[in-house]
DNA sequence: TTGAAAGCGTTACCAC
DNA sequence: GTGGTAACGCTTTCAA
């Protein structure tokens, strides 16, 4: 493998000339750079990671901690990290890939080594023990979701309480009054991330403003906790017509439950969804949905966590607005 | 920071005995390593990575290259990823997540700038030009799945030819006589990831030995997708009494049109599925299924990788042998 | 069983 | 606009 020296006297130019040819801090003439480029190229020179980060303290590297519990959606997860990564690369940065279950000392781990300049953190809880953790590391973090206190962090999310506000506004312009939530499993709300929680302050906030009849329930995984969410559902609250499922995993058994009824979408009764794009598009239904913008909230992670290491931006907390997009699932009140 | 100079100080002994201390490379008495441990576990000492991997040229970190396809099962290749990470955690390894589109150019990088030790690549095509160009690096690297030459290489896959074997001679011990395969969608087959071939040449030679009337077609998305191959295949071969799907995406829209069409399962059809445990027994037929390991392969390739990294092992092919996991969507002959 | 010191390949400051 | 060189923090050989 060559290195800076091999460059430096094929080109017959300083090693320093060379690094400042690759940094760009500081100008070279065009000439010396052409000769410096075209003896890296012809020499396939590649700057050693660990001696850039040993002599510069920077590792263009991103921690990013991903859950791996069975109560997450896989598929939302991986948009997160795809997303992460594709904007991480764009700041010529790569992504070192912890998962949760490491707990604090995988962050004390890699932040204690220098192995990364800055962590994304996943599937952030409330009362989240890592969070002291972080502000102790000389590295920035941000956070994925809203703990209970996030002053002095750098939080990103979407507006849970804004987006159920607006899904309810939306059901309301369509002349419904009596809705009910279809929540997440409750190892969701018992755990502790928040933005089960927040979507529910949100619906219930919303509903009385609006002056809706509402009833909210969390479902349980699989054909059979629809089916008990929905017998809930009308013994409550009778005469329901539109229906707000915050539970990517509860549609598929929920559309198949309800046609198995004979109930039809929107006819009988209307959806609104809060889920990915893709997954709205892809049942037998197109879902008026509420997106999880996965894809912004990473990239917004990554450009944060740049922010913040160039000190362009003080730690605080970032809600992206909600989007509904009208797709089949919501009519009118019969 | 403090720093091996700090502990060394701190420990009153010289920076070597701290170094060996740390890596057990060569024998300290009792009393200087517990006074070592204790000055580092004071001062709250991590050994800088870049420090260490300059001077080691060994960095503790594995690149995994996956996938960000549309016709990819999310879920499949997030139990990889999380394989691949736990099982490079017990080799004290962290890792770096690369996406398949940054292409040879991705692996050229972080192999050229010494990130990683080693490189294990995920959707091998039967062709790839990954190869060559991973041929070039100085790190070595293990690829899941099987490219058409393999010589020299190390691979790691599950034995899909097997696997189809194994599902057909399990259904003719069933008495089945007429089967059909329902395979993944054209764009698989067209890429030349591999493992669909692998699995219809399995399917064919079996087929052929064990004098089975067989048919197989590959599966679009959806449950449009579903019922084309399903037409297909009662035009083609009518009295099929079998299906063999090596699809997970077409499961849920098949049981879906099957209940629909009034056929019941095992009753009037029997299928075996090629699928992970968890969606097996999601569905509401628990289904008889051959196992995707992704687990064990995963941990195979980082276990591979560490062989080849202290030169316990040459490259070379293991094709885990197939699981069949009897359920109850295979049932004899009617 | 331990210490001293020569690298490892960059960056960035100080000169010119 | 360019060059020289002292760090950066560790591993490992050589010596004792």
């Amino acid at each position: 493998m060559p290195t800076i020296s091999d460059v430096a006297r094929a080109a017959g130019v300083s090693m320093s000339t060379v690094s400042y040819v690759l940094s760009g801090r500081r100008p070279i003439s065009a000439e010396t750079s052409a000769r410096v480029r075209a003896a890296i190229a012809e020499l396939g020179y590649h700057p050693h990671a660990g001696a850039r980060a040993l002599a510069s303290s920077r590792t263009s590297v991103l921690a990013l901690v991903v859950p791996l519990r069975a109560d997450v959606n896989v598929p939302v997860i991986m948009q997160f990290v795809t997303a992460v990564v594709t904007a991480a690369r764009r700041y010529h940065h790569d992504v070192l890939l912890l998962t949760k279950d490491e707990g604090t000392a995988g962050l004390e781990r890699v932040a204690g080594a220098t192995m990364v300049d800055a962590l994304i953190v996943m599937d952030v809880e409330g009362d989240d023990v890592r969070i002291p953790a972080l502000g102790r590391l000389k590295q920035p973090s941000v956070l994925i979701g809203l703990p209970d206190d996030p002053a002095g962090i750098a939080c990103v999310d979407l507006d849970f309480a804004a987006t159920a506000r607006e899904c309810l506004t939306h059901l309301a312009g369509h002349g419904h009054r009596r809705v009910a939530l279809v929540g997440p499993s409750p190892s969701v709300y018992e755990r502790g991330t928040t933005y089960a929680q927040r979507f529910l302050d949100g619906f219930t906030d919303a509903s009385a403003e609006l002056g809706l009849e509402t009833v909210a329930h969390s479902c349980e995984p699989g054909a059979d906790g629809v089916r008990d969410c929905l017998a809930w559902i009308d013994s409550e609250q009778p005469g329901t017509t539109a229906l707000l499922v915050h539970n990517e995993d509860a549609l598929v058994p929920l559309l198949d439950e309800l046609r198995a009824r004979g109930r039809s979408v929107p006819g009988d009764l209307s959806i609104v969804a809060v889920c990915p794009r893709d997954v709205a598009t892809s049942l037998p239904v197109k879902l008026t949905s509420a997106d999880i913008p996965a894809h912004d909230v990473g990239t917004l992670a990554v450009e944060t966590a740049m922010a913040l290491l160039e000190g362009r931006k003080a730690p605080g907390t970032r809600l992206l607005p909600p989007t509904i997009i009208e797709r089949d699932s919501c009519g009118p009140l019969s």
